[in-house]
Parts: C-alpha cells; sequence; structure tokens
DNA sequence: GGGTTTCTATACCAATCGGTATTGAAATAG
DNA sequence: CTATTTCAATACCGATTGGTATAGAAACCC
C-alpha cells in the first residue's frame, strides 16, 4: 500500500501500467487549495473537497492518501505557488525593501479578487479540534520557518548598518511577521482592498530608517 | 418556551417557584468561555463544554438555549471582564498612550500563565464551516465596534493635536487593530511572554510622535 | 403533608464526520 | 484477443456532531 504518487516532479517517469488517471491531480489539487483556504483544515469537509476537485472520494483517498496529507500537499502549493514573493522580496537589498516587499506581496496574495480572503498559514492554524492538533502544529512551525528566514536576513541588514542603532533584528522580524498575521486576520475579516493598502502605507510610514 | 435566564442582572429578582438549579450558570459560564477562548466556536463539541461547565446537555439548553447562545454570552463575558481595558485604554490623555495601555493590556489578556492563550475574537472569527457563518460575522462585528471605537479616540486625538501630521487617525486606528490581532496570532501560536514583551517595546518604540 | 414545578440523568435522535469495502467497467501490455 | 491493472461509482462503516424526549428525584409553595 502506497500513499500519494507525486505527479510533478518525476514528470511522465512511470511506465503507466494499468487505466490512467481521468482527472488532473494538479487541478484537484489546486482546487482543494481553495476550499482549505476559504475554510480552514476542519472546516472542509470531504464532501466540500470532493464537489470542489469534481472526483469522488475514494479517488481522492487514491490519489492523495487522506485529509491530511491532502492539505500538507495543498499548503506546499500555496508556499509554492503563493509565497514565492516572500523569497523574492529577501533578496531586496535593503530592511526597509524587505519590508516593503512582504507587506505589498502580502496584500496581493491576501486581498486578491479572485482568490479566498487571508492566509492559509493563519486560518490553518486557529480554531481546531483536538484531531486537527498535529496540523496546527504543522502549520505554526512552517509559519516560524519563514519569521526565522526574516530574522536572519535582519541579522545581515544589522550587520551591514541596514538597520538604526535602536531595533534589534529579531525583535523587528517579529514585530513584521506579527504586523502580516494581523494583515491576514483583518483580509479574512473582509477589509477592503483600498483600507489593506492604505494599511500597507502607515506601516511603511512608521518602519523605522529611511 | 424562553430561553437562557438572565442570572445577573435583575439579582434575586425571581421569585424562584420551582426547584432551584443546583449549578452556578456564571461559573458555567465562565467555564464554557475557557473551552470556546482556546477551541473556537466549532472545534468546541459540546462534550467538552458539558464536561468543563459540570453539567449534562439538558442543563446546558435548558440554561442557556443553544450551542450558539452560549457562545454569545462567552462571548460577552470575554469582552466585559477580559477587554475591560480597551474602554479604560480610550480613557487615556493621549493617543500615545491609548495605543500603549491597549497593546499592554493585550498582551496580559492574552498570554496568561492560567487562560488560554489569544483572543477569543479572533479564533472565534476564522476557520469555520457554513453553518458557523453567523457567528464569524458577530465575531469581526464585535472586533469593528472596538476599531470603530479606536478610530474616534484618534480623531479626537487629532483635534486635539495629538498626533503628528502625516498620518490619520483611522489609518492609524486600524493599523494598531491590526497589530493586535497578529499579536493575538502569535499568542495563540504559542509566542513566550518575553518574545510578546519585545514586541510590545518595538511597536511603541515605532509608534509616531513622542 | 399534598401538589406542582423544575431539576438532573439516561438514553436516544437524525445528520454528518472521515474513511473503506465492493463492484464493474475501462484502458493498458502482451 | 486474453490477462492484468487501476480506474470511478455506490453503498456502507463506526464514531461523533448538535440537539431532545423521557423519566425519576428533589425542592419549592401552600
Amino acid at each position: 500500500m502506497e500513499l500519494a504518487d507525486s505527479p510533478t516532479p518525476p514528470a511522465t517517469a512511470a511506465p503507466a501500467k494499468g487505466r490512467p488517471r481521468e482527472f488532473c491531480t494538479d487541478a484537484a489539487l489546486a482546487a482543494a487549495l481553495r476550499i482549505f483556504w476559504s475554510k480552514g483544515y476542519e472546516g472542509a469537509s470531504l464532501t466540500d473537497l470532493t464537489e470542489a476537485m469534481g472526483i469522488t472520494r475514494p479517488s481522492l483517498y487514491a490519489a492523495f492518501g487522506n485529509k491530511e496529507a491532502l492539505f500538507r500537499r495543498a499548503l506546499d502549493l500555496y508556499e509554492r505557488e503563493k509565497l514565492a514573493y516572500i523569497r523574492e522580496a529577501l533578496d531586496a537589498p535593503t530592511a526597509r525593501q524587505v519590508a516593503e516587499r512582504l507587506l505589498r506581496g502580502a496584500l496581493a496574495t491576501m486581498c486578491s479578487d479572485c482568490e479566498p480572503k487571508g492566509c492559509l498559514r493563519v486560518i490553518g492554524a486557529v480554531a481546531c479540534g483536538d484531531e486537527a492538533e498535529s496540523v496546527r502544529q504543522e502549520v505554526i512551525a512552517r509559519r516560524a520557518s519563514s519569521q526565522q528566514a526574516v530574522i536572519e536576513r535582519f541579522e545581515r541588514a544589522k550587520r551591514e548598518g541596514d538597520l538604526p542603532p535602536g531595533v534589534g533584528a529579531e525583535d523587528l522580524a517579529t514585530y513584521l511577521t506579527t504586523l502580516l498575521q494581523g494583515f491576514a486576520v483583518q483580509a479574512g475579516a473582509g477589509i477592503s482592498r483600498a483600507q489593506l493598502d492604505r494599511l500597507v502605507e502607515t506601516s511603511l510610514a512608521l518602519w523605522p530608517g529611511r
């Protein structure tokens, strides 16, 4: 018994022995992502998922293993496609520009007109029953991983004299990620894009240094 | 058929005709609050609730109506007891002091050692299925109400020349509430009190004006 | 005391939860 | 073609969800 085959990595590497799958796992995963993104892990029922994915329950389990594995795959996809701006932001030359790219990237991702509002990494990690605890911890860990990347980037900035002397790199990074998580809550609550835009501007206006 | 009797308002005003209730509704409500606070509305099952409250299911329904009504009562209690710092903060003489009191109050409430981490108003409004939508909207509305109070307070500050010219009252209020919601996410994820403390200091260091 | 009222406790309800066993068809390899 | 393999569809599983009907015991008023 093997779990979820990986569809993209070994592109057409399988010898394709039996009857081929009739649906596109990538498209199905993208549909599942939207459901998880808008309802959270526990809020998304298997009925919600299979309807959106256009497949039956057994097909889902054959292709992805179980609900939790599907969620992790969706989380992977989310980070790969929707959180790419984070990695790009960290390449910006100055700490201020890093912050600016992160804030604007978050704005675009969390407030798109054609996608769920908010952030899967926030909505997926709050308000859950006991059985979803492992999922919650996973999401928290992934958030912490990104936060750590920002911390390290700001420590570099500190060494490069890119941050004002009064503020610590880790403190500033924690502050920024906290603000971004606040963005996610506001976006999930339906704040308008214009308001979120002004929020970005305000945050940048308060950012230390030039 | 009448719903949830109000236990405190008409203190001993009821003629007490039949057999009196054997449990204290206030204590039971406080217990329910802790459950909702730590697991959210949907994450809290009736079994969780009745076990924590020390009463049976029928007693819960006789005393509070249903799960949603119980949640609203818990939300009332939460705002009355745990969010009192918000009203007090708004009485501070300057905008900066308002912000400081809000940040420190949030820190104390969200990071207590003997209570759930995070904020019921945040955890209760994300990641829910369809049936909890009305509850979610209610929580969002209550959050908006508090945000509106901060906006009005900052508009007054603006009139009193208490805010720097570069920043708008509404924008600053939105920024502050967003930051506080980020606090809630971080606290819910288990950030340490020391870290949250430094977060408050960093936020205050970035606050505009003296 | 009787009579009434409202309590608590147990057992139960339909609906939904995540997850599977079964089945028969369809597409491959040879 | 046959044999094999894997598909998708239906129906089902036990457990749990929020919510109640029933029944017996306990506390009130008179």
